[in-house]
RNA sequence: GGAGGGGUACUCAAGCGGUCAACGAGGGCAGACUGUAAAUCUGCUGGCUAUGCCUACGUAGGUUCGAAUCCUACCCCCUCCA
């Protein structure tokens, strides 16, 4: 094993918070591969690049050795996430679960070693605690303390509810680490508190507790909000070449140097070095052609960034039609289709309202023309490429 | 168990018998400007067989020529007291 100073440089880097203080250092010293836990939602299998930071604090804990845990929360999925709206979901189904794990494995493999990757489900053994094992467990912990979480206060202070279930989330998160004998759990910074509880629920089990490491959540290409499928201000691990690049590109230039920070794999010393090229007054457009070609070959491959990148020129910088447009084919009435029926049958706008409304404000065009009329009738038997504002293409086969 | 307050579009939030498909803000979308950036300005933001019709203001009924607005019941949320 690697001399633990090394380590310990390399875990700690990028990391938000690691508790306690020397924890880390103690546990590694042990000299045994450590259990590493981190869980993730059984909802939610589409991962974006926000999930790859502490995918790769994963996978670095991997080539050093340890043991990795990649925890679908089958059962805690049932409790909902209690900093999210909605405070309970209906339980999935068995088949819903396993199909979301495989969809998992096939996009954290992209990072992770899958020989060195243990996948568990924590309906394992929380189910078989029962109403006994669990009044046992909730036993251990107060609600003082659980009002201690931020969240729980702040709703509690603000008058909006809080079902009691909501508590039962960081217990049986908690209990996780005591089947596990966690050594080291990971989470995004908002996981603080519940990381925390399973040190004091393990210590109750007579276990020694476990580390706590937050890693920064990474802000959505908003900037403002987290990035979350949710919000749709996600760029998605699976998400095409193109599209990939395009999201990048499509970032403020503030928000790209926190992306450098937390998605780029460059030493700092670099991107310090790049920060003081657009203060000298290079184009930060082309210091996010750099960030983006980085990212799409991380998922994809090296000829795919260039190709994303070529494209991406031609289609903004020169005004070229993108090169992969999908085609359809769409039916024809009576030897013809309004514009605006066309354009919802073809998936380019949401209805018919939608479409007359885009028409209206000129955001339709028709092989690239401008289209004013929003009674255009579109004759049988032609293909055009359309376009509905700049982003959404579709060659239509009219039939 | 008692008393009071409240549930309006993606979110917050006005409206409290007709002029309400519903003020305003945020978000989103589109146009202009650009570096598909940000900022800024402008417009749009329920649906449809489209200048008219249909469906919407917690749910179900009712009053009325007419209800998001009034009445009744129910459901849900919050506060205080117990």
């Amino acid at each position: 094993m690697t001399a633990i100073r090394e380590q310990m440089a390399e875990l700690v880097r990028g990391t938000d918070e690691v508790l306690p203080d020397g924890g880390l250092e103690a546990k590694l010293k042990l000299g045994r591969p450590l259990n590493i836990k981190v869980g993730f939602d059984p909802t939610a299998p589409d991962l974006h690049v926000g999930h790859t930071v502490i995918l790769n604090k994963m996978r670095q804990f991997q080539e050093y050795g340890h043991n990795v845990v990649f925890l679908i929360g089958d059962f805690t999925g049932m409790i909902g996430d209690p900093s999210g709206r909605n405070a309970t979901r209906p339980p999935l189904t068995d088949e819903e679960i396993q199909a979301n794990a495989a969809t998992y494995k096939e996009q954290v493999f992209k990072i992770l070693d899958p020989d060195k990757t243990i996948v568990d489900f924590n309906s394992r053994w929380l189910t078989e605690l029962g109403s006994p094992g669990l009044i046992r467990l909730a036993a251990r912990y107060t609600v003082a303390r659980m009002l201690e979480r931020d969240d729980f206060s702040k709703r509690f202070a603000a008058g909006e509810s809080i079902s009691i279930h909501e508590f039962l989330y960081p217990l049986a998160q908690a209990y996780d680490s005591v089947a596990l004998k966690t050594d080291v759990e990971m989470g995004g910074t908002d996981q603080k508190f519940n990381l925390l509880v399973g040190r004091h629920i393990q210590q109750s089990y007579d276990l020694e507790p476990q580390i706590v490491i937050t890693l920064p959540l990474l802000e959505g290409l908003d900037g403002v909000q987290k990035m979350s499928k949710s919000y749709g201000n996600y760029i998605g691990i699976t998400d095409p070449p193109g599209e990939m690049f395009g999201k990048v590109m499509s970032i403020s230039d503030e928000l790209m140097w926190r992306y450098f920070e937390l998605l780029s794999f460059r030493p700092l010393a670099d991107i310090d070095e790049l920060k003081k090229e657009v203060i000298d007054g290079r184009n930060p457009r082309d210091v996010k052609f750099e960030l983006a070609d980085e990212i799409v070959a991380r998922f994809h491959d090296r000829a795919s960034a260039k190709a994303a990148k070529a494209e991406f020129i031609a289609r903004f910088q020169k005004g070229a039609m993108p090169e992969d447009i999908e085609e359809v084919s769409v039916a024809s009435r009576d030897g013809g289709l309004g514009l605006a029926h066309l354009l919802k049958e073809a998936g380019l706008v949401g209805s018919t309202s939608e479409a007359f409304r885009m028409i209206k404000q000129g955001a339709v065009r028709i092989d690239g023309e401008r289209i004013e009329d929003r009674d255009l009738e579109v004759d049988a038997g032609t293909t055009h490429v359309y376009q509905v504002g700049k982003r959404r293409f579709a060659r239509v086969r009219l039939t």
